[in-house]
DNA sequence: TCTGGGGTCCTAGGACCC
DNA sequence: TCTGGGGTCCTAGGACCC
């Protein structure tokens, strides 16, 4: 059997190239890319994150995820702008419309990055390929890519991190030794920081180091994902490049709030203002669940969870915003609340669930959920809601992702 | 004015059943 | 009173990804 030709597209610093191409098309005359700057969220709502930085802002040892103070910290004259994901996704999407003419075997990994299956495409170089995409992505949308070519996705994707931006890279099996093992081992997909840590402890501190290690050791140690890790490492990887979304696992919505929450009154608000999303979202998706969970952040950044699971599918509103109320109740502790989080699951789709004839959740309630969503639909969310919200200082409907085009949501197993 | 929001998968313990 | 044991469901928590 042959080897297989994957590609890894990767756009650089996603967001960022994306902002500051939108801003040169706009007239402005700074590009973003070539200054210290950044994506950040807004301080003062207490989303002060940074989502995406330039070159340059990297080069004053900012990261992604730190927070946008401690990143003007390091560099008091960073250039700081909010995300626009609207422009994000149509960026997107033109680049998949471009991809999609090389092969018909493409997956989108998330908005910034993808698959290509090249195995079937003999007829072509795969580096004169590469790079023609490479220059016609630069060329034709304005932004740069890397591309790491292997003969499968896992090393695909390593090839892809190596050096940026506006690369090519290979890492076939025989260049694994030279080009990855001397990586360190966090550099390697699925090890985050607190396996890391614990590798580091035991003095495993490079990707090479990880994959000489006896499998039989590293599994009485770390399990499944010590055995992932370490086929990882040794360059074993073998999913199938998918070109369709697998199914949708769970719903979810959340918000950090401007302020800690610290009556009940207000908590029930804010779950009743993610309930809404997270029904609307199931709606259009014609799906039911039947497991609702809410987790909560209080002000000293711990997090916990409860779960409910319901005898009958739900996509009401108000039954996801009951249960939820009734789980925030039983968990709260008084304590001051800094982020809340509304998921659904157990989803199947909505024929299939909705025939029970115990159903509690009527014909006309479920009507009116569908009819509330058109007419948000038609003329914005704020046309209807819902009069406890009026001059309550809170947003009546909370969360984002609304089916702009569906896209799969990529998970952490390649 | 310090630390987002969207996900997936795995584990472990207790309940319950045969 | 010596405390089987395997399977499934449910729940809470934790790891990882972008």
């Amino acid at each position: 059997m042959e080897e297989k030709i994957i590609f890894h597209i990767d756009v650089n610093s996603a967001y960022l190239s994306w902002e500051a191409v939108y801003r040169l098309q706009h007239g402005e005359k700074i590009d973003l890319r070539k200054i210290p700057s950044i994506v950040g969220g807004d301080e003062s709502k207490r989303h002060g994150i940074v989502l995406a930085k330039s070159i340059p802002a990297k080069e004053y040892g900012i990261l992604t995820g730190e927070s946008v103070y401690s990143a003007r910290q390091k560099c008091p004259n960073l250039t700081i702008v909010p995300p626009n994901y609207e422009i994000y996704m149509k960026a997107s999407n033109s680049m998949m419309d471009l991809l999609r003419e090389y092969s018909p075997y493409v997956q989108r990994y998330s908005i910034d990055e993808a698959f290509i299956d090249y195995s079937c495409h003999r007829e072509n170089h795969y580096l004169d390929v590469a790079y023609q995409i490479k220059e016609r992505i630069k060329d034709e949308l304005g932004f740069t890519v890397n591309i790491g070519i292997g003969p499968n996705k896992l090393l695909a994707k390593m090839a892809s991190d190596l050096k940026k931006p506006d690369r090519v890279h290979t890492l076939f099996y025989h260049e694994i030794k030279d080009k990855m093992w001397p990586l360190p081992v966090e550099k390697l997909f699925m090890v985050g920081s607190k396996t890391k840590r614990k590798l580091n402890g035991r003095g495993i501190f490079t990707i090479g180091e990880l994959a000489q290690l006896d499998p039989d050791y590293i599994y009485s140690w770390l399990k499944k994902p010590g055995l992932l890790i370490w086929n990882y490492a040794n360059g074993r990887e073998n999913s199938p490049v998918k070109n369709s979304s697998p199914p949708v696992k769970s719903i979810g919505n959340s918000t950090t709030t401007s302020f800690d929450v610290d009556n009940k009154r207000e908590g029930h608000m804010f779950l009743l203002a993610i309930s809404e999303m997270v029904g609307m979202r199931i709606r259009e998706l014609d799906l039911m669940g039947d497991v609702i969970s809410l987790s909560l952040k209080n002000h000293q950044f711990y997090s916990y969870s409860h779960q409910k699971k319901l005898d009958i599918p739900t996509d009401s509103t108000n039954t996801i915003y009951n249960i939820s109320k009734k789980l925030f109740d039983e968990m709260w502790t008084g304590e001051p609340i800094r982020r809340f989080s509304i998921s659904i699951s157990g989803l199947c789709s909505n024929d299939f669930c909705q025939l029970s004839l115990l159903e509690e959740y009527k014909e006309r309630d479920k009507a009116l959920d569908r009819t509330i969503d058109r007419i948000r639909y038609k003329y914005g969310y704020n046309s209807l809601i819902r009069s406890c919200f009026l001059h309550s200082g809170i947003k009546p409907i909370i969360g984002g992702v609304v089916a702009e085009e569906d896209y799969p949501m990529m998970s952490s197993i390649l």
